[in-house]
DNA sequence: GCCCGTGTTGAGAACGGTTATCATTACTGA
DNA sequence: TCAGTAATGATAACCGTTCTCAACACGGGC
C-alpha cells in the first residue's frame, strides 16, 4: 500500500461522485457506474469512496437510513449540510462557530480526537412548497 | 396494531433503556436485559425500540459504525451529546449556541421542519490515557 | 518495448446489524 | 371463562459493507 497506482476504476469513481449532485450511497454510485458502462466491482467502488474519503476529496454520513453515503468535496475544508430529507438536496453550510465550539466542549470534558457530526435536516424551500400543495 | 397490549417485556425495554445512562444500541439493551434474567427477544428489543422512538419517548441516531443507538428521552427539552466511541459514556452538552445557529442557516436557506444532528464523539478521558498507555 | 514485483481488482463469500416470518403465547374485552 | 387477536421469539431472510484470494495490470527498471 506504499505506492498508489493510478487505474481508471478509481478515477471513475471520482468522476461519477463529481458528477452527480448532493449525497450518494456506494451502491448508487456502483449503479450509475454501470448504466454508464463502466463493468466496475461493487467492492472497488467501496474501496475507493473509503480512499476519497480518508484522503479528503469526499465527505461521508449516515444517511438516517443507516446506509453510508458520499459526497464530492471539492474544498478540503471542514463543512456542514443543509439536507433535504424529501429529494436529498444539500447545502453546504459554514459553521465556525460550531467548531469553535465543539473542540472547546469536547476539550472542557477531557475527550480527545473528538469528531463531530453537525448535520441539518430539513425539507427545503420547494420540498416545503410542494408538501403545503397536496 | 389497533389497540396496544401491555406487555413485561416492553416495560422491561422502557426501564433498562431509561437505567441506562446516554445511547445505547438495541442489540447492547438486549444483552444487558439477558444478564439481568429477561428472557426476552432480540426481535422484540427492536420492536419496542422503534416504537418508543416513533412515540417520541425515546431518541435514535445513527452511530459513525451505522448502529442506530437509541436513548431515554423523559426530558422533553432537547439537547444534545458528548459520545465516547470507546466505552460509550455520553455526557449531556449545552448547546444553546447551536440551536440558534441552526434554526438561523436553515431558515436562510428556506428549510422547514428542520431538525439537526448535532452529537461529538471522540475519546474520553478514561479511554485517552487507556489508549496512551498501549 | 518488455519483464517482473507488487498494488489493485472483482466475484463471491462472510459478516454484522436489522427486519420479516410464522407458529405459539398470552393480553383484553365481553 | 373464553375467543379473538396483538405480541412474542427463534430463526431465516435481508441488506449494506468488508474480507478473501486468485487473476490482473500498473510502472519502474532494463
Amino acid at each position: 500500500m506504499a505506492i498508489r497506482r493510478n487505474t481508471w476504476q478509481r478515477e471513475a469513481v471520482r468522476e461519477a461522485l463529481e458528477r452527480s449532485e448532493g449525497f450518494i450511497s456506494a451502491q448508487a454510485l456502483h449503479t450509475e457506474l454501470h448504466r454508464t458502462g463502466s463493468p466496475i466491482g461493487l467492492a472497488t467502488v467501496y474501496r475507493a469512496l473509503a480512499d476519497l474519503s480518508t484522503e479528503g476529496e469526499a465527505d461521508s454520513l449516515q444517511s438516517p437510513e443507516g446506509e453510508a453515503i458520499y459526497r464530492s468535496c471539492a474544498s478540503i475544508d471542514h463543512h456542514h449540510h443543509l439536507i433535504c430529507r424529501q429529494c436529498g438536496t444539500t447545502a453546504e453550510i459554514e459553521a465556525t462557530e460550531v467548531e469553535a465550539w465543539a473542540s472547546r466542549v469536547a476539550a472542557e470534558h477531557g475527550f480527545t480526537e473528538a469528531r463531530h457530526v453537525v448535520d441539518i435536516f430539513g425539507l427545503c424551500a420547494d420540498c416545503t412548497a410542494a408538501a403545503a400543495r397536496a
